[in-house]
DNA sequence: CAAAAAATGATAGACGTCTATCATTTTAGC
DNA sequence: GCTAAAATGATAGACGTCTATCATTTTTTG
């Protein structure tokens, strides 16, 4: 009725507790024949080793980093936040993160490398759509060192798992949320991106265009401002399109630099339908006050938690939780979350 | 640099181990000097019990009780799978469910009572709105068995806590949808509910009023249909409400029993909007087939998870998780979780 | 077949906690 | 101050795993 021990395995192989050790942690010096004898014997009483025992004996503790972009990006700064909460709250556990200059290919295969050698267990980088940093993503890896792909994936064969939304269903999502918000109504929508060579905003912007053609075809869309994410060029392109055309009907954000699109939208008499992306602070605040209608979040504290679970189960061996998709939640100003410091009882 | 252990908090406290472990486990025979002496140092160093090694000493296992309203509710079979897969996943617990008649305060209380003595670390029971259940609800919490309500609430007092979503919130989320979605033009909309004794059902028609009434006056609503969550009733209801309303713009089922709805909607011409709650197969299936257009959830997996976790640490005594709250969750037909079977990779 | 190499066995100690037992010291009661 | 009761100390063994060491057996090599 209890769940076996090395022992037992060792017992029911016909061998040593030592050969068994030997077996399961790879140690060497076992002969073929024993070593099926125990792997047999390990599915044969379903035998899961027990990690806590584990970690006990050795008191391990784990190290993780995160690579994140840098700068004011108020999600990024969430992020950096979960992570310290996490570092506090988990045992055993320590979490790092670094801030890497954002969308700098150079500047991120530099930090990578400055991992090798080091004593990590875990690597959680913020990708780049980009294929000259395989051979240190490799290198890591090879050291036994699992990295997993955090909100924006890196290519498929250079990381153990990618955490995060599906873009392109978070554009399909805006695109419907926005579309059925017209009523059957015709209607002109605006978009704005932050820089199209980054992934996750190519793929936003893929799945809107496609909802949009294929179910509401009396929206036309404007074309797209890139507003690197960037407050102050937010705010004057996005008045200057208002001013041209004041007949905007909606507007979907779909990378960083709200604010600058709040600042525009407040100076303003018209109150078109308004999408954005990842519930910050200022995010918040707008939908409350009926400047932004829905916000589209990726539930960072979610993100962070798969990750740290996943990597966990990679360096300790043992089965990945089964994995809740990460899926893209929408945000009206009726469903959101209580102010963290007022405890659900 | 390491966690204090006990004999840390002893050495500290200049007692032997076997006090500060009277005092830390409350085994009686110590005085109040000792006492003061121990608790100051545990709060000194900072002491935090070693809940891994505690369980592997006493190869602790827990076992939580789930009562849960018996039917063909969909919703609660999903809940059943959840308990059982969590049960196989989780080291060192037996998760068991027990089936009690629906809204049957009395059968509910004659199970509570039977749980009463039994060996139990913790039960998980969705609620009703009665208070005739207070003894036996506090006669388990007496024993030091924690008891959480799931779904939907308990009288405050006679509950550790409540795990599940704000149902007004939920309510007024599917008002502003709806109300979205009309763009601004007059619409005639269909509330159906289940039965209006249930707390759940009465709190999310709560708000969903409020909401339309304050922002959305173009909006008329029809009587409301009280359908029992039965299918049969709920299509006979609804088909004869669509015939002698064929304007009717938009439908918001805030119970269960969404099959019959659908067998309503199939046979008509009109295609109003359709809000519904609980992502099940039936509603996942209508939302990919353009009946339903907005789906509610309120995340099941994750409700269980949090159950699980608040009361593994109320019986650990150890300081809750923080509590991510449990949002109601919007689905359309582009945001919708994969298969399970197709793992993300 | 002897010597070297490889494989295996046996076992002790550590991790932090719990349980239990027994000896010793301190306090309270009279 | 003596006895009984209460409080404290000391310590061993268990939980399951890891690490390490050393002895012994088996296999390989020439």
């Amino acid at each position: 009725m209890h769940s076996p021990t090395l022992t037992d395995v060792a017992r029911a192989a016909g061998v040593s507790y030592a050969t068994a050790d030997r077996v399961v942690n790879r140690r060497g010096s076992v002969s073929e024949k024993a070593m099926r004898k125990v792997n047999a014997a390990v599915t044969d009483l379903g035998y899961i080793r027990n990690v806590a025992a584990a970690n006990l004996s050795q008191k391990r503790t784990y190290r993780f980093v995160f690579l994140l972009p840098d700068g004011p990006n108020a999600f990024f700064q969430t992020i950096r936040q979960i992570i310290k909460a996490q570092g506090q709250t988990r045992e055993n556990t320590t979490l790092d993160h670094i801030d890497v200059p954002a969308f700098d290919e150079d500047a991120l295969r530099a930090h990578l490398a400055g991992l090798r050698g080091q004593k990590i267990d875990g690597v959680a980088v913020v990708g780049l759509d980009a294929n000259g940093l395989a051979p240190e993503l490799n290198g890591l890896q090879g050291q036994g060192v699992p990295v997993v792909s955090l909100i924006s994936d890196l290519p498929h064969d250079q990381r153990a798992a990618y955490i995060g939304i599906d873009n392109i269903a978070a554009g399909k999502t805006a695109a419907r949320l926005l579309g059925l918000a017209h009523g059957g109504q015709p209607g002109l929508v605006q978009l704005l991106a932050g820089d199209l060579t980054a992934r996750d905003h190519r793929d936003r912007l893929e799945g809107f265009q496609q909802v949009i053609a294929a179910d509401f075809p009396a929206i036309t869309l404007l074309p797209l401002i890139e507003g690197r994410d960037d407050n102050v060029l937010i705010q004057k392109a996005m008045t200057d399109r208002l001013a041209t055309h004041p007949d905007i009907s909606a507007i979907y954000s779909l990378g960083a630099g709200n604010s600058g699109l709040i600042d525009a939208l407040i100076a303003q008499p018209q109150r078109p339908l308004v999408a954005v992306h990842e519930l910050v602070a200022h995010a918040k605040t707008a939908l409350t006050d009926g400047l932004f209608h829905f916000v589209i979040d990726q539930r960072p504290e979610e993100e962070i938690d798969a990750a740290l679970n996943l990597m966990r189960a990679l360096i300790d061996n043992v089965p990945p939780p089964p994995t809740k998709p990460i899926l893209p939640t929408i945000y009206l100003r009726d469903n959101l979350p209580p102010h963290p410091e007022q405890e659900s009882i």
